[in-house]
DNA sequence: GCTAGTAATGAAACTCTTCTTCGTAAGTAA
DNA sequence: TTACTTACGAAGAAGAGTTTCATTACTAGC
């Protein structure tokens, strides 16, 4: 109820600066002109809280350009150097991190292999080393850090503990986020992976600026996340999504119907199984897609009740499988078109492999970005640079 | 991008003008320097918004309460009769509508018996009475109106048209937004009736204050209407809910279980025939036991849906069919039990047969609210009288 | 190389909103 | 009737934003 309080004027004065980090978060450098504009302030009221801002170090000023009529505008740009944010996907596999300024843009990315099986410290060694290695590359401290947001498969609870895990046996029960606490002196997110891909698909990926929408997670495991009113749907105690464990979705077993495909040669890995089907299905072999067409057939259901459920715009198909996304979306259009009250725009990812460690990326972006926008009535704007420089 | 835009002067007076008559709307009459804590602002700035309010007709002043210690201090309230909303639910069979003050306080209610099969004329006209029926009930006139919210069965687009509505065929393709916009000269909602009776759930029923909930309308239709982070979930298209039709979910066939039952006697009406399968459960009697089981194991398809993928905090038993509320709500549970990753709170609706057209007032309310809340950079406060007055 | 035109800058005067402070008014309790 | 408590109202001070106007820095044209 009490978000917008009004108050001092002093409180106008912070509305006005946050509404200039923001004009500038959004747009390259801009002129004071610009930024006066954007905010609806006169010019001398921009340059006061524009000077504020550099003086706070949330500001640089940067080289005007020569060449225009007149004298040239000085140009200002958000500091997205006053700190950084790192982003990690653990997977059965694979942990990997990238580091990220503060808008959002990577710097440094590195991938580490896992065992599934290994054990619970092997795992959060490899976490810290992944992170690690992304400030070296980069040329960071560890003070640099703002925020280190973890995506990880598994069911996760508000409080960041992993309630149940089926892909890294030791996850289960974890508190992850109490032993990263322990192990990062700077905020801590954590979020399934599945709803980080869908965040990134809105902020980066194929379903920019989009409000509703569903993505799905088609994979050797499959997930769902999705963005509702524009915002990341965590449900209230963060598990939202897991419609895979609908028993009639079939979304389980949905992935046998392309792994156990007569196409598939003798001995192969288990990983590359479902990519073997998936080809040949894209070159017309019969038998292939007719594998295909049992898996869309499972995959179908659980996506109708989501559209009928959400009405989203947008539906974007994303995970592992979505390279052959080409041979997917249109069974699944049909079928989708023949339940749904309102079609849906059907996409398929552009982020490949990246898209949980982006996502992680935007979700701490999208935690900076909300202080921006509507900070509590006590809480100071985020301090630029740690104490003592 | 823009919704919190800073600025002028001005605009601080505005937000805490705002801020004032947000206080006053969530409480009872209060006395200045309740406002002024509430508020955060100081004595004499309240005193001064507070009088602008009352002179522009949105607070008034009640008698001061004696018997305190001290000079009484001066009480205001928000004056929620301003203006005035009605709600209207149009069924098969009926067309209800109810006139509330801009606190949602109903002050006048009727019912409209209408038959399904009604050409699409009789029917608007009946809707057209109600709502001058309840004029004249409370004693107001059109020009005392603000909004008229219409709740309804049937698919609706984001235009207010009809796009399909099984219940009343002559609805199906009607713009009803445009012709109710003929109608009457004020502001017209229009929205699905399953998610308008979930809204009334969270705003004065047994959710009040759920942030997520899931609302099943149980009876002879059925459907669902969705709360996401405290707001109805209208959905890109506004068809947001129409998980019925998913047939995996066996929503639509699946009041059959209870009128087919063997101990509805012979002759009763379409209407009564669950009802008295529902009666016979709380009885005991095996056979309605068994069918009532049927009846849950379709129902928990969905539900299960819905609740693996938004992760409600509350679930809500609306409807006809919830007056046998306890016979259905332990099957269900322990159905969900069985799939959930995190069970739900599972709840019986309180409102009864009103709760559409609660909802729609709520929903009126709702957007008064919003303008309160997060008023559009440009938007003047809503005029609390009409001009000429 | 000089002059005219253009657009951004910087400083001053003014307005609006809020805050703090203090004396006054209107009740209750003894 | 007196003392105490609480609310009210007016005056002065401070902070933030606006408008206005002279100044500055650069481009274009002769």
């Amino acid at each position: 109820m009490a978000n917008l309080r009004g108050g001092d004027l002093s409180r106008l004065r912070q509305l006005n600066a946050l509404s200039a980090i923001r004009t500038l978060r959004g747009a390259g450098p801009l002129t004071l002109s610009a930024i006066a504009e954007w905010t609806g302030l006169s010019r001398p009221s921009t340059k006061e809280v524009v000077d504020e801002l550099m003086a706070l170090g949330w500001v640089a000023e940067v080289p005007p350009t020569p060449g225009t009529m007149g004298r040239p505008a000085r140009r200002y740009r958000f500091r997205a150097d006053s700190g950084y944010l790192v982003g990690v996907d653990v997977g059965a596999h694979n942990v990997r991190a990238a580091l990220a300024d503060l808008d959002g843009e990577v710097m440094a990315e590195i991938r580490q292999p896992v065992e599934p099986t290994a054990p619970l410290d092997d795992r959060l060694a490899a976490i810290e080393r992944a992170v690690r290695a992304t400030l070296s590359l980069s040329g960071k401290t560890m003070t640099d850090l703002w925020t280190v947001a973890v995506g990880t498969t598994g069911v996760l609870n508000r409080e960041g503990r992993i309630t149940y895990c089926s892909a890294i046996p030791a996850w289960t029960g974890l508190d992850l986020a109490g032993r990263l606490r322990e192990m990062f002196p700077c905020e801590v997110l954590i979020e399934n992976d599945s709803r980080l891909a869908a965040l990134a698909e809105t902020r980066r990926g194929t379903a920019r600026n989009v409000q509703d929408m569903v993505f799905l997670h088609v994979a050797r495991r499959m997930g769902a996340g999705l963005i509702i009113n524009g915002r990341l749907h965590r449900g209230f105690g963060a598990a939202a999504g897991e419609i895979a464990l609908l028993p009639q979705a079939r979304w389980i077993e949905a992935p046998e119907h392309l792994n156990d495909c007569a196409v598939v040669p003798e001995g192969t890995s288990p990983e590359d199984a479902a990519g073997r089907t998936l080809a040949a299905a894209r070159d017309g072999d019969q038998v292939a897609l007719a594998a295909v067409d049992r898996y869309v057939d499972d995959l179908a259901i659980g996506t109708a009740a989501m559209v009928l459920l959400l009405d989203p715009e947008v539906v974007v198909l994303g995970g592992g499988f979505s390279r052959s996304a080409d041979v997917l979306l249109a069974p699944l259009r049909r079928r989708l078109e023949a339940v749904c009250v309102r079609m849906p725009d059907l996409r398929a990812s552009t982020l490949g492999d990246e898209c949980v460690v982006l996502g992680a990326i935007d979700y701490a972006v999208g935690r900076l970005d909300q202080q921006f926008s509507a900070p509590e009535s006590g809480q100071a704007l985020p301090q630029p640079f740690p104490a003592g420089r």
